[in-house]
DNA sequence: GCATGTGATATACAATACCACATCAACTCC
DNA sequence: GGAGTTGATGTGGTATTGTATATCACATGC
């Protein structure tokens, strides 16, 4: 932390864990609850406030899907340049993508029907989740629905280990609804113009209007 | 370090630290002055005994031409394929890497000859060298030269910043000489069987007889 | 209005990396 | 045998992380 190259360094770090965190749609508390770091800590590390030990970031990296590799010097163009393959790779298939999403969804969801008879939240939010997977999807879409979709994924996600209270349950897929049927609007106005998502919080989504 | 697995994670790190650094030719105490870290700390590092923290990773990464790097899990196997073209790429100009070296080293020999006239260890080892020069070279053969000339080359760097008495300079020029000399008779004998280098410190790589 | 969730921030305390310094055994070279 | 190098280890002290906890401002939903 002494010198102002090793700040910046950490600062780029922090920005990376930043921007893995919210593009699965966690919360600091979320990740905290995963990786056992405080949330204060957390808060700490993504402004790069702290010189932080080889094992938190390891932990916090393993939980974004991330990894820390030392590697020469001489292959990181290379480096770059394949992970770029790759990440540009999954933007070639960033239909099918989506639509594996929408069809998990929409089987989670399915088995939560006979589960939750009584969730109105599902038998509204299953007619959306189907008449999405009508639609095409580039990068920029795909992304706009996994934010949109990441309420009901988590909730998804939680019922697969830890049990979730119902009326917790419907808070999650009534979100991910009214994020979902701006996105269907979007759709069919401009079949172009994919709202730009902008890295903001999954609570944040929801200021829209709904013209059903 | 609370876990076992950070426990891994750190000796993993450590040992890719060890090998980066003898591949240099470096001992922990030359580390220590090129990096400010002290050479106890760095045993510990290198053993796995400390959770280090990122600033000292980063630096020590970068005197050994190392780059610590966050990268998505996805993106791992590319990397390391494109990490491996890279390292196969160097292959293919091994040849011209090692009479790279072995011309520089040669220059600064001829330098060092009209400034240090009474050195008889410049005098012993030029014609090494010049010979070295007429042999082919794979990999295997780049990194034994590497090793072998290593005492040559911390010389030759030495001397270009910090001043070096010309005893200190007499006695890593003979080593440097005791090594070549073993190489060529490799050369000479089995031209398909480079020795071994096995990652030893420089000072025990001269341990063998010289029929010249 | 009130409860809840978000991230940022502050404090006290325990754990430990890190530093400076010294020492040590093993080894090589003279 | 003696000198020098290398890496491992120890001790004391300092600096900082990391934890636990609480709080704040803001936005959202009921």
């Amino acid at each position: 932390m002494q010198n102002i190259i090793n700040h910046v360094i950490l600062e780029e770090v922090g920005h990376k864990l930043l921007d893995a965190r919210t593009r699965k749609g966690l919360s600091q508390r979320a990740l905290a609850e995963r990786t056992g770091v405080p949330q204060a800590h957390i808060s700490k590390i993504e402004q790069g406030r702290v010189d932080i030990r080889l094992s938190s970031l390891v932990e916090l990296a393993r939980a974004l899907d991330l990894d820390v590799q030392l590697l020469p010097r001489q292959a990181l163009p290379a480096v770059e340049g394949a992970v770029r393959a790759v990440e540009s790779e999954t933007e070639d298939s960033a239909e099918s993508r989506a639509l594996a999403t929408l069809a998990r969804q929409e089987r989670a969801l399915e088995h939560i029907q006979t589960n939750y008879p009584d969730l109105t939240a599902v038998q509204k939010l299953l007619p959306t989740i189907r008449e999405l997977k009508l639609y095409p999807y580039d990068t920029e879409r795909l992304k706009a629905l996994e934010r949109a979709i990441a309420p009901a994924e988590q909730a998804r996600l939680k019922l697969a280990t830890a049990g979730l209270d119902s009326t917790k349950l419907g808070q999650l897929f009534e979100r991910a609804n009214r994020n979902l049927r701006i996105l269907r609007n979007a759709h069919a106005h401009g079949p172009s113009t994919a709202a730009p998502p902008s890295a903001v919080p999954a609570y944040r989504l929801d200021d829209g209007d709904d013209d059903d």
